[in-house]
RNA sequence: GCCGGAGUGGCGGAACUGGCAGACGCAUGGGACUUAAAAUCCCAAGGGAAUAUAAUUCCCGUACCGGUUCAAUUCCGGUCUCCGGCACCA
């Protein structure tokens, strides 16, 4: 035990709870709905109620504080509320090992970080807290999955989804991470299972084009939604097959390329395979290679280099620009999923068809020259997938083959040959889980009437407690039979619930708008109260949640803009995603034991040094490393700032300042300009902080003589207070009640700065020979430019410089810099 | 491969609209206080070179190569590396 408790530089382990409880005694962060003041809703991301928090958690919260802080000091009637998303598999999976019930657990980790904010002095509306695995809140998720059934978005169907194992649940595409499930990193296998699906792809289109709208939005976060999104604009071609009366539909985004495809390829899941390949001889060894396709799992499927392998049908159909046999192939690098699960091969022109047609010796013809060096079939080494002039493509020789796209678009269109259209790589939000820990999806099913949905008047469906949560592949509510056992609200026939719950991301879609109404047991939101609230100012979070919530976030809407329960169309106007904190080169984690606990730094600095040192870390949006260290240099700097402003504490403010003083508040007022347009821009704390900074070095420097000297400190030491709140609530409150004040500093309004006192009376400018620094020198700020040139060319050291050379030209940026040319 | 972002001292990082590169902090060195240490406070500091230890002065330096400009971390062209997203998507 030879860890020396730091010299106690001032009394923060007193005056931390005591400003806690008087925020709270005066309401400081409940929101008056009929507050005349102008509006501002500061959101940050609702947490998992997992374990303890660390100061990787904290950096979240700390920026959302300093911001309200801010904006509260700034006249905004700020909403600023918490809550928890707290249904979920890590405390279904906790309850398996420690048999303590998820509803328990949950709780009480609830109640554990709501005093770790609170020891943070992170400032809520506690009042509005909102709990998504209670009742009163899960009801409201359930009538959202209503509205969306009603609509025709929400729909059950068999098809091929995501499994994972261990989880022993589906997945939405979204939480498959490079092939595995994001949460247990289980290689994800593929299922072919009827689930509940949300329609996100009806708004597919919108969900791509209003990002376009998001001019707050960090660019990254709007390029993950659009490669997320995936769209390509193209044309599907219909294909007669040869000896049948129907048609392969392919979707291609070249179709200018269309008179060199000698080959199609099927994937080997796609539904016309079996009857093609019913009569033919070599039936047996192409069924065998689709059993050997299917029986890869997806990381298998779509590896990066994975050998392109396929198999001739032995059948033919019709390219319906050349009218030429073409030979039909299915090959593994053909996904079912995607367009029509059936391309046409152009090797020449397709970096993919032409590797498999020349291990495969199948036709190639160019039909777009490069305009560089001209094309030869026989001899080329890779596809040419660039622009250039057609060739070999009958009435379309000859033109550009940008030009051709559009053209040969638009005689397919005529001749009903095919038809432009748009595909997407979105899939539709799988939103069914095998598990306990969630909403159970509102719904009943009758042998008489069918798939029922259960009545509003009857929400909530309560998720019963009594309930064994093993994971079987079937959800654990199957176990509970008076819970899947009940009467069909329509015919009143006995009937059985469905017992499958709603992926949590359902539950986090539309929190936001509950926190203006939490309490209400009549609808999810009152619309008006929300149209006046959202959207929200401003959100903050993890980049994690840069394509699961937001999307779906945007989707939920949308859909409820669609229904007319809301009236705007996107819910977040201003996103902030703040950077990562790590340590020892790592994401803090229980495993890696390098985890950072705020209470014991908490108990050693206050809880203003780790707010200060994790807002002075680095830029927010970056991820940065955690230095203990830095955490102590923080700590000296309050030491600092507490010294300074309490030994000003009794000086007044009087009169104008002497000269020497002029320079000091000069400064100050530079200093609320910097710090208000960090607040104002990128929330650049960092910056804002040093600034603070250099000013308490600047005070230190300072020799005050007169008392109008005296007098210069004393604003500066306000002022210091004041820009420092947001950021150090506890110290500046205490600080400011030193310097005589009765009211909050929070009631305060911002410091403005005075124009007037930034101006200088001398200006220090720089002098370049030829662009290298030279001199410097020290002239009145209103020197003209005449003079300045005067006054530069007569200085000793600039003339050593010059060497007698005549000087050419001289360029003076004012108040800055003269650059002599010689 | 496509899209987005980044590259600056020993480290985190700063630099408005092209105008003194390295603010602020950490680590480091020196000093004060102390019997001593820790803590605290004060001072120094990109690298290199010259002079006499100094004051002083010069040169080199923002991933690399080139360009525009009186002047480039900043603008333009090219190259490399790293991070993130998408990817056998037709």
């Amino acid at each position: 035990m030879n860890q020396t408790q730091p010299e106690r530089l001032y009394p923060f382990n007193e005056i931390e709870p005591k400003w806690q409880k008087a925020w709270e005694k005066e309401k400081l962060f409940q929101v008056d709905a009929d507050d005349p003041r102008p509006k501002y809703y500061c959101l940050v991301m609702f947490p998992y109620p997992s374990a303890a928090l660390h100061v990787g958690h904290g950096r979240n919260y700390i920026i959302g504080d300093a911001v309200s802080r801010y904006k509260i000091m700034r006249g905004f009637n700020v909403l600023s509320p918490m809550g928890f998303d707290a249904f979920g598999l890590p405390a279904e999976n906790a309850a398996l090992k420690t048999n303590i019930h998820p509803k328990t657990s949950t709780l009480a980790n609830i109640d554990r970080m709501k005093i770790q904010l609170h020891q943070w002095g992170i400032g809520y509306d506690w009042a509005r807290q909102v709990t998504s695995c209670l009742p009163d809140y899960y009801k409201w998720t359930q009538w959202i999955f209503l509205k969306l059934y009603e609509k025709g978005l929400a729909y059950k169907k068999m098809g091929t989804v995501n499994w994972c194992s261990s989880c022993q649940t589906v997945l939405a595409n979204e939480q498959v991470v490079d092939g595995a499930c994001e949460r247990c990193d289980t290689v994800v296998a593929t299922k072919e299972l009827e689930q509940w699906f949300f329609k996100i792809t009806a708004y597919a289109d919108r969900l791509l084009q209003d990002l376009e709208l998001l001019n707050n939005w960090p660019e990254r976060v709007k390029t993950m939604q659009a490669n997320w999104i995936g769209k390509s604009e193209g044309v599907e071609i219909e294909f007669p097959v040869v000896d049948e009366n129907y048609k392969l539909r392919c979707f291609t985004t070249r179709v200018d390329t269309i008179f060199g495809a000698t080959y199609m390829v099927l994937a080997p899941e796609h539904p016309k395979v079996a009857e093609l390949i019913a009569k033919v001889p070599g039936r047996k060894k192409i069924e065998e290679f689709i059993q050997k396709v299917r029986g890869e799992d997806r990381i298998e499927r779509t590896a990066e280099n994975v050998e392109k392998e396929g198999a001739f049908l032995e059948r033919y159909a019709v390219n319906p620009m050349t009218n030429e046999k073409i030979p039909i192939w299915i090959a593994n690098y053909v996904l079912p999923e995607y367009g029509t699960g059936c391309v046409m091969a152009v090797p020449t022109h397709d970096q993919r068809d032409f590797m498999f047609a020349k291990k495969y010796h199948l036709p190639l013809r160019v039909v777009i020259d490069n305009p560089k060096e001209s094309l030869d079939a026989k001899t080329m080494k890779e596809a040419y997938e660039g622009e250039g002039v057609m060739v070999n493509s009958g009435a379309f020789t000859g033109k550009s083959s940008e030009k051709a796209w559009d053209l040969i678009a638009d005689f397919m269109e005529r001749g009903n040959i095919g038809s432009r259209s748009v595909n997407f790589r979105l899939r539709d939000w799988l939103i069914s889980r095998q598990r306990y820990w969630g909403a159970p999806i509102p719904i009943i099913y009758c042998k008489a009437c069918g798939t029922v949905p259960v009545p509003e008047k009857d929400l909530p469906v309560i998720l019963p407690e009594d309930v064994k949560f093993r994971p079987t592949g079937v959800s654990p509510l199957k176990d509970n039979e008076n819970f899947e056992n009940v009467s069909c609200p329509k015919c009143a026939r006995p009937a059985k619930r469905e017992v499958d719950t709603m992926d949590t991301f359902v539950d986090s879609s539309w929190y936001y708008l509950r926190y203006l109404s939490p309490k209400d047991d009549k609808q999810p939101f009152d619309s008006k109260i929300v149209n006046r609230w959202l959207p929200v100012d401003q959100y903050i979070g993890g980049v994690e949640h840069a394509i699961l919530h937001l999307l779906y976030s945007r989707f939920i809407t949308k859909v409820l803009s669609d229904l007319k329960w809301v009236n705007f169309s996107e819910p977040f106007a201003r996103l902030f995603t703040q950077g990562m904190i790590i340590k020892d080169g790592a994401k803090m984690s229980k495993s890696k034991g390098n985890v950072v606990s705020p209470d014991a730094l908490i108990g050693k600095f206050g809880a203003d040094t780790v707010r200060l040192y994790t807002l002075f870390i680095g830029p927010p949006e970056k991820d940065a490393e955690w230095n203990d260290r830095g955490v102590e240099g923080s700590y000296r700097f309050l030491g600092r700032l507490w010294r300074f402003v309490t030994q000003v504490g009794d000086w007044k403010i009087s009169g104008e300042g002497s000269v020497s003083s002029k320079e000091l508040r000069r400064q100050t007022h530079e200093i609320i300009k910097k710090v208000t347009d960090d607040l104002e821009g990128d929330f650049h704390f960092n910056t804002a902080v040093s600034s603070i900074m250099e000013l308490v070095n600047s005070c230190y420097q300072f020799e005050a003589k007169t008392p109008e000297d005296k007098s210069i400190l004393r604003e500066a030491a306000e002022i210091l207070v004041l820009l420092s709140a947001p950021f150090v609530p506890h110290i500046a409150e205490e600080l400011w009640q030193g310097l005589g004040h009765k009211k909050s500093v929070f009631r305060e309004s911002w410091p403005t700065y005075d124009s007037a006192a930034l101006s200088r009376d001398e200006i220090e400018i720089v002098i370049q020979v030829l662009g290298r620094v030279r001199a410097r020198m020290t002239v009145p700020a209103n020197i003209s430019e005449e003079d300045l040139k005067k006054k530069v060319l007569e200085d000793k050291k600039v003339q050593e410089w010059l060497d007698g050379k005549t000087v050419k030209k001289a360029i003076v940026v004012p108040k800055k810099l003269v650059n002599l040319v010689v």
